[in-house]
DNA sequence: TTTAGCACTCATTAAGAGAGAGTGCTAACA
DNA sequence: TGTTAGCACTCTCTCTTAATGAGTGCTAAA
């Protein structure tokens, strides 16, 4: 489409903007990346650009800066792949996989690590229990009419819950609950677990089974706000464009919008490999100044989450590319081996 | 030890300044609170108070603002108990008691419903393990090298975890070997869990201890990232002090600092009832612009934790205490509860 | 096709002039 | 003796104006 000379002065643009956070003259990229022509040519070439709608103008005497679609453009067709250096990569794995880490905990603190590495705000969406299978029902009588709950979800949650009865039980009852509650489930993805197989555990199992249906219903409604969250916000304030507090008010308020988030990213998650979503093609109106790069990760060959960081439109997409699919594979790998 | 005027005049400042967050002048406050004196008198009683410093002048021709001092004695001598309308507090025993939280869930939504109501940010510190005793511990085979460990926790927490065995065991192994680690543990809190038990344990029970005395120490290192948490970020931005995104970029850095948080919190919970730290009273600088408002909670008559709220030095201090106050008690209650 | 030259635009900065808010001090008053 | 009116003074804030300079688009020549 463009020519060579047009995707290389359009390349300096977007890579000086991201660095300085000024618009670019003509001038500044002739003096910097030697393209061998005077100033002027690169005018003409800027005007090119502009009318194809990859650059802007914040006013007529300033310089250029790359639009939506200019970036859109530069991380389809024109971005250098990044490469951390090994030590880093190293020093991450390391982090993450030596450490005997809860899954949870191992998402957490993936989430702060690429937060530090990206030094902008990252994202994650852990597994869902819904597309979770049972694997294994618990019912312990810690007293007469106290019952620990425990659920081990494939392949990876284990939940739990401390259940009181008006009822007393004896410990043999419970265990055959707890057996027959195995038989019932076992195999089951928890969104399979649909309304009739919830009333057959009410009428089978008396008041266990009612406590544990609300409780299995009630702990799929909270479980959203915990299953995405965002990390290192701090980080993006540094940044210049966010200078105005105004506008870091209204993004930081967006984050604790889990729903919003979650529609962002599970919609992002629905190709594979690495997604960017530049500005505008966003559709909520608060995220239409910042970028998103998200990637899926897995356990086995299954999708189970999605992470991924946000910045400023103005990022280094190379380097944000790199580091989201560097964590997403470590987490798939450090998954995938704990659930062997 | 002031005399009732400048009691009012002093109220009178404090009051307008938290409102406006603008240096109050004498023909403010004459005109607004009707002392019956003129502003000349006030001003003289101005000076009065500046000398004995509880109040500044940010430059020789503004009004005044309360000084740290100044709001010290507000709080400690001058305020009026703030009550909530009886339906704001319904409404938020309601969210909180009515619905069947875990206890972790619990305090993660009265961190939420704390934030809304001060409009500032929340901060929680969650019961630690180290203070808490065993209740049951259970092992429960899930695979022939796959082995659940559930830890109950008196009086609030469950903790479980999956462990990879490389020799097999059978269920009838693991049912004995946690049988006799119930036997040992119970009773015993999490801190008295002393190297000799340790050791015992490794050596009673083969490759299962190991792994669960590695688990139990890894997993007290941990637990102080989740253990304290701030909630509702956002709202701090819109006050006029964190106009600057500096200062706001230097508290949400400071708010990362898990361990200063702790330090601060617990440090706050030696003392009962509502604490209140007043800007440079704190000793960590990033803080001192701030003033933290904190009251212990209880499960029975155990203290396990802290919360509270931190904002600008100029704040509410009557809302906020009395609001940090009943989310305290009702946290107390719930827990209480939830334990019975 | 490229480039030098030039007129033009517009943001940014600095300096200066008022305006306005608020003070402290003095002297008069109750 | 405490209170108040009057007044000079200080300092921030805002508005205006002018100068600076970065950067452009256009034209004409190479």
């Amino acid at each position: 489409m463009l020519d060579e000379r047009k995707r290389l002065v359009l390349r300096a643009i977007i890579d000086s903007y991201v660095e300085t956070a000024e618009p670019v003259g003509s001038r500044t990229i002739a003096r910097r990346h030697d393209l061998g022509v005077s100033p002027a040519t690169i005018r003409n070439e800027m005007a090119d650009l502009e009318e194809i709608g990859y650059l802007e103008q914040p006013h007529v005497s300033a310089g250029r800066i790359p639009s939506d679609k200019g970036y859109r453009f530069y991380v389809d067709a024109l971005m250098e792949p990044h490469t951390f250096p090994q030590s880093e990569v190293e020093r991450i794995e390391k982090q993450l996989l030596d450490a005997q880490h809860s899954p949870e905990r191992a998402l957490h603190l993936a989430a702060k690590l690429l937060a530090l590495l990206t030094e902008s705000v990252s994202l994650v969406v852990a597994p869902s229990s819904e597309q979770l299978v049972f694997k294994h029902v618990q019912l312990v009588l810690l007293e007469p009419t106290s019952i620990l709950a425990t659920l081990v979800l494939h392949p990876m949650l284990v939940k739990n819950r401390l259940i009181r009865t008006a009822q007393e039980y004896s410990p043999e009852e419970v265990a055959e609950i707890s057996e027959a509650l195995n038989k019932k489930l076992k195999g089951i993805t928890y969104r399979q677990l649909g309304m009739t197989v919830l009333k057959e555990i009410i009428s089978d199992f008396g008041e266990i089974g009612r406590v544990l249906v609300d409780l299995v219903l009630q702990g799929l409604a909270e479980e959203k706000e915990e299953q995405v969250y965002a990390t290192g916000a701090s980080n993006i304030l540094t940044q210049p464009e966010f200078r105005d507090v105004q506008r870091a008010a209204a993004l930081f308020e967006a984050l604790e919008q889990k729903d919003m988030l979650l529609n962002i990213l599970s919609g992002a998650a629905r190709s594979s490999g690495v997604q960017v979503i530049i500005g505008q093609e966003n559709t909520y109106a608060p995220m239409q100044t910042c970028s998103i790069v998200t990637c899926t990760y897995y356990v086995g060959d299954d999708v189970v989450g999605t992470l991924g960081v946000l910045g400023p439109t103005r990022m280094d997409y190379a380097k944000m590319v790199a580091a989201v699919d560097l964590m997403a594979q470590t987490v798939s790998l450090l998954l995938t081996r704990h659930h062997r």
